[in-house]
Parts: structure tokens; C-alpha cells; sequence
DNA sequence: ATTGTATTAGCAACAGGTAATAATACTGGG
DNA sequence: CCCAGTATTATTACCTGTTGCTAATACAAT
């Protein structure tokens, strides 16, 4: 009975530091109403870092965190890149992508590996996706390396038709087909 | 001269701080070659708050806003909506999402904005997209609100056809048709 | 040389701990 | 009922990165 009440007291702990990670031991003390050592003892068995190393390695991974939700402004790694003519990227399906745990990626993701790419091997400042067709072919996993290729098929004077290819190792999972505005010295509008 | 090598100091101190967050004093002094007593009355005369200080508020508005970005999985917010005939979302255009400072919102920010939409309407625990028409008409600028409007013109079997527009204040900005799969109690195979 | 600012030094104290050691409290088994 | 063993609490010394205060220099211009 008294090893009962231990680890629920633990279980406690560690349920109240997940919803105020900031808590000090007295604090924490307080709240379990046990003295501080015990608090101590139990984070110790826990291992859980104290109040500063917690705030400290939060900080530090929200800081690359942080980084990464940047850069996911272009999506995908460009791998290879012929400009006006072709282009590979490569993007991780990473689980925060999924629509729930386990399920497959949202799939706006997909378009927007496969638009980046296409607005990127376009040789131009600046460039805008005038229209887009999109077909969706099998669903992506969390964890899955997805390859787009991406080819210009025509250019008519501003206006590229490009399409855009993602496969999972195994099969086709998405398949595009974008024009794409170069905005060279235009005014900037994609009528 | 005294005045312009303190004030030289301070901004250094002030760039140093800004891509090493987690320097302390001592560190500091060393980097700046200067008394670590230096270091803590330029701290002071500049306003920046001790080492566990600064980390602590890192830590928290990082957490803040890790959750912000987690909830840009819901893209857009959702105004109205009657499952399965219609939805309406709102979406401010954040300078992140343009292309280059003050440049046009990036193409599948306004794609994910529709698709999300596209998503929520239909009364199913799990959907995927499976064709896509997209027409963008307009750019989106920075700051704008941009309001989606959804709605289902067609349903056959587990398949929904949706329009999805979006306005920012004066004009039509995106138009988009999807053929959406709701996976009730399939086997999750958007073919 | 004097005045005034800038810098450095030294010391006590604090928060939020670690680590170690000792003293109690409780609880179950014989 | 007592005793062993675990759980809890108390106490103490020490650590880091500071604050706050006082005092001593350094330096440049007047």
C-alpha cells in the first residue's frame, strides 16, 4: 500500500510537469503536499533533470525547432536542378505531417513539395502558380522519403507548363500539373 | 573615444546575444575581453535580463509558439460550417508565407487553406484528397485576410466533389475543385 | 592636476538546485 | 508485539550564475 501511493504520487509528478514544466521542487512540494526531498527523490528515480536543465534543453530544442518550421517555407531538399528544364527535390514525411498519429500526410504537403519545386526551377526573381492540376495517387506515410521530379513540358512566353512527379520507394504517389507565371518585369499579376 | 568603445561594446554584446542566447557573463567577458562586472552593467544599462532569464522566456514563448505552428496544421481558422454542404474559413497572410519580404503568399499556403477546408467539411473520421483543379487568380499580399469558401456540389459514394473559393477583400485570390475520399470503413487507399 | 566617466575587483547573499548522511515514519510479516 | 525494510523528512555542505553594494583603478579631456 505504500508502494501504491509512491508511484501514483510519481505518475502525479510527472503529469503535473508536463502541464507546467516551469514548476520548482518546492512548488512541486507544495503541490503533491510531500516535503521537497521527497520531490527530489522521486524526480531523481524519475530521472528528470532539474528545473534549470528542463527550462534549458526546452529552449534549446524550440530554438532548432523553430529553425526547422522556418525553413520548411521551401519544402523539400533540392537535390538536382536544370533551370527552366528540370528539377528533383527530396521531403520526409515527418509525423507532425500526418492527419492523425500513424495516418497518412496531409496532402497539402505534397502540393507544396511539388509547387516549390516548380516555382523553383523556373529561371526567374520571381514567379507565381497560375493554375494546377492535381491528382493524388496513393497516400503517404509518416517517415517516407518522397522524390518529386518536375519537368517543363511547354513554354509560351511567360507561361510555364510544368509537371511535377512524387513517388514513395514503391509506387506513384502524387502527380501534378502546373502553369507557372514568370514575373521577370511584369507587374506583378497573375490574371 | 571612451563613450564610442563602450557603445561599440554594447552593440557587439547585443549580437553576440543574439545568435548565442546561452552565453553567460563569464562567457562573455572572455568573448569581449572585458571584466565580467563590465559585462553585467552593459546587461544592465541595456536591459537584458540574466542567462536563466532569458532561457526561461525563450522556453516559454517558444512553447507558445511551437502550439501556434502545430495548430497552422488546421490552416486557416473555421468560421461555419455545416458538415457535408458547406464551411467557411478566415486565414491572415503572415510575412513568413511570401515569397520574398512584402512579395505574394506563396501558392500552397492558399492551396492548404482550401484543402483544409475541403477536409473539415466532410462528415467523415478520415478523408484524403484525390483530385485537385487550382486556379490562382490573383496574388495574395502580406497582412491580408484571406476567407475561403467551401461547398459540396456533388456527392456519390464515398466521394465528394467540392468548390473552394477564396476572396481577400476586393477579389477572388484562388479557386479550387476537389475529389475528396472519405475513408469510413475502408482500407485507407486513396487509388 | 583635477574632474568625471569607464572599468575592474571583491564580497555577501540569493535561488534552485546536487550529494551525502542521518533521523523518523510507516507497514507488513513473523 | 516487535522487528526489518522501505519511504519520507531533515540537515548540512557545496555549486552556478547571478544581484547588489562598495571600493579601487584607469583614462581622457578640460
Amino acid at each position: 500500500m505504500k508502494q501504491a501511493k509512491k508511484v501514483r504520487r510519481q505518475e502525479l509528478l510527472q503529469e503535473i510537469l508536463q502541464n507546467n514544466p516551469f514548476y520548482t521542487d518546492e512548488q512541486l512540494a507544495a503541490e503533491l503536499s510531500v516535503s521537497v526531498q521527497t520531490i527530489r527523490l522521486d524526480r531523481i528515480c524519475l530521472a528528470i533533470p532539474e528545473l534549470r536543465e528542463r527550462v534549458k534543453t526546452m529552449a534549446a530544442r524550440a530554438q532548432v525547432k523553430l529553425k526547422a518550421v522556418d525553413s520548411r517555407g521551401i519544402v523539400g531538399e533540392l537535390i538536382d536542378m536544370e533551370p527552366g528544364v528540370s528539377g528533383i527535390s527530396v521531403m520526409r514525411v515527418s509525423p507532425d505531417m500526418t492527419i492523425s498519429r500513424e495516418g497518412a500526410a496531409r496532402g497539402h504537403y505534397m502540393f507544396a513539395q511539388a509547387n516549390t519545386l516548380a516555382l523553383a526551377i523556373i529561371d526567374a526573381p520571381a514567379a507565381l502558380t497560375g493554375v494546377a492540376n492535381i491528382k493524388y495517387l496513393k497516400p503517404a506515410y509518416s517517415e517516407e522519403r518522397l522524390v518529386a521530379k518536375a519537368r517543363v513540358i511547354r513554354q509560351r512566353g511567360n507561361k510555364y507548363f510544368i509537371w511535377v512527379k512524387i513517388r514513395n520507394d514503391k509506387y506513384e504517389v502524387f502527380r501534378a500539373k502546373f502553369i507557372v507565371l514568370s514575373l521577370v518585369g511584369g507587374e506583378g499579376n497573375a490574371k
